[in-house]
DNA sequence: ACAATAATCTAAAACGTTATAGATTTGAAA
DNA sequence: TTTCAAATCTATAACGTTTTAGATTATTGT
């Protein structure tokens, strides 16, 4: 490769990019004078903000983030902290599009920071916060009493989350109903004539594990039903270690005949264990799953399901970190959606 | 809530945060002279150096990257193009996170670009063009004449792809060798006995589509094989359709009994249909798919597979663009991966 | 000891933006 | 006509960084 080649391209070049210099010259305005304008400023006449506004258009002036940012300390940026691993398939991908496509009708632009398994949930925060490099953060997997709310609440930037905790002091948040779909799904076993009920519950450390609990226990206790939680795993154990332990659900006591599983993976993995231990879906036993993709059409015959709609819940994720960075009210910035019931067969 | 709250937060307030300015009083040094300690000029002495780097570590300086990126024009970030919807799960995800685990030791973020369904593929680029939002781009689903890579290429900023093109310029890629993927996947179900082939291909306007074909129709013709490729149905089929499409399989004249597919997701809709009609794999057929996450697991009897590591794909992808970002040669930042074979059971 | 050179540091400008305080023009009231 | 205020615009500084050109000091050769 020629050597001139790259002096070329490293001398600072032309760099044809309209300013707000250029749109000045191009009106014979101050500099000032068009950025209040573009900014409607109160002391601009209409006249000239439209003038102002025409040509901007016309040489496709788009402000300069560095520019803006360094004078204002605005980022126009918002930060998802994305877990390394997690379990749920395109959960990431999804809540990513929901938060996208709110997005693309501001100048925000949406920054992935990676939160590694080796190091502490703070990291990454701490990390935006010492480098002001984020006007708001959104993350994911929520706890009762989660470190990062603190953190976050302690430095007074805008953020919300995917999950409640259960600290004093309100957040803003987006949650799915996992109290009322464990509910729901424990109802549609009972209505099916299932009476011994399992649950495979989220991991103990978060927060919906406590509410998934909560729907399933008032199932079982307004309907008088068997139920128990399994103990031995959860939603993250692996799906060969949760297929095995289905095999042998069958040799014990007391065989439930009704699951309620609280992800579509798992629930296949259930499913084949006990179609393993010559079980029969439908006949010697019926599920209830939480759907958040389409992996459940995939076997048949299709499997009741109560679905969580992970882009609406990015959609809502951005819009109350927005809402928050323009001054709301917490109290406006939390909302809980309901799983949506996806019967496949009728109840006996 | 009171307004003179707002006030206090809204007026410039101190902000400890620490500047090359902070550290310049500190040291007694000029401005300059920090800038120049820390970017190792060569004029700066080795003590004033490391005093320098030592009180900027006391004081925890992070470089401010608006005051950076407004001066020299580097933006320290490189896009991701995401598309809003893909079939293989945890696919995007993994790809970020290869991205990051290469990225953490650099100061570059991330910032995830949209590409939304109605919109052209050269929109969310032309967009990161005007506003010179980004130092690198990277985009996924590469098409044999790829409108990107010229829009790219012209415009002079550092990109990779993961796949390939066939454009006559070369560019920087990451590519999954999908050739010998169907290749191997079709000896090895040659090796099984299996004499009737088929593949399930991927969708024909991918470049990979053309590579998968390839390695497909070389195994059958080396092993004297009968082969086909579905012709009603590829990797983009809704699970629903494939599974129906798996079901009328065995009605036809030649029945396959050998199945290349390219997608898990796909594999588990073509087993459930084909045990649905009856049929048991691993007797009355087989199958070999790929693999790039855990799905297969779900599913019993194992199945043979060939893995993609879309992890260190995204590691290869980030690494390939920053080593252009430094001026390496393009022939340089160009991979191909290995599939790694899963086989489950021995062959006869 | 003196000039020339090398080594090391610094002052000033610039990147694109917005806030502040001030300047100019216009219109109305006196 | 004069005066005052309102309406509209502008000059300047500042945000944090790096580059340029120049300044200062130390070192060398003669």
């Amino acid at each position: 490769m020629p050597a001139c080649l790259i002096t070329q391209a490293t001398v600072t070049m032309p760099s044809n990019r309209p300013t707000l210099k250029t749109i000045a010259e191009l009106t014979g305005l101050a500099v000032a004078t068009v950025s209040r304008a573009l900014n409607n400023a109160p002391d601009i006449s209409a006249a000239t903000k439209a003038r102002v506004r025409k040509v901007a258009a016309q040489v496709g002036y788009l402000p300069d983030r560095a520019g803006v940012r360094l004078r204002t300390g605005k980022t126009n940026v918002i930060s998802l902290i994305m877990d390394q691993d997690d379990r749920i398939p395109h959960f990431a991908r999804r809540i990513i599009v929901g938060i996208s496509k709110v997005l693309a009708d501001t100048n925000y632009h949406l920054v992935v920071t990676p939160q590694f398994r080796d190091e502490s949930l703070c990291t990454p925060i701490n990390y935006i916060l010492a480098s002001r490099s984020a006007d708001g953060i959104i993350f994911t997997h929520t706890r009762p009493l989660d470190e990062r709310i603190k953190l976050l609440q302690e430095n007074n930037i805008p953020f919300t989350t995917h999950g409640r905790s259960e600290l004093s002091t309100p957040h803003s948040y987006h949650d799915f109903d996992n109290r009322t779909f464990a509910y729901q799904a424990a109802l549609r076993l009972v209505s099916k004539g299932r009476r011994n009920l399992a649950l495979l519950a989220p991991p103990p450390q978060f927060t919906y594990h406590g509410h998934t609990l909560h729907g399933f226990n008032q199932a079982l206790y307004e309907t008088g039903s068997q139920g128990k939680v399994f103990s031995e795993v959860d939603l993250d154990t692996p799906v060969t270690e949760l297929r095995d332990f289905a095999k042998t659900l069958s040799t014990e006591g007391s065989f439930p005949d009704g699951i309620v599983s609280g992800s579509e993976l798992s629930t296949l993995a259930l499913i084949d264990g006990l179609k393993q231990a010559g079980l029969c879906p439908g006949t010697d036993f019926d599920l209830v799953s939480k759907q958040t993709a389409n992996l459940l059409d995939v076997v048949s015959p299709g499997i009741d399901s109560l679905c969580e709609d992970l882009i609406s819940a990015g959609e809502k994720l951005a819009e109350h970190l927005l809402a928050q960075i323009n001054g709301a009210n917490i109290e406006k910035t939390q909302s809980i959606s309901q799983p949506k019931p996806l019967w496949r067969s009728s109840p006996m």
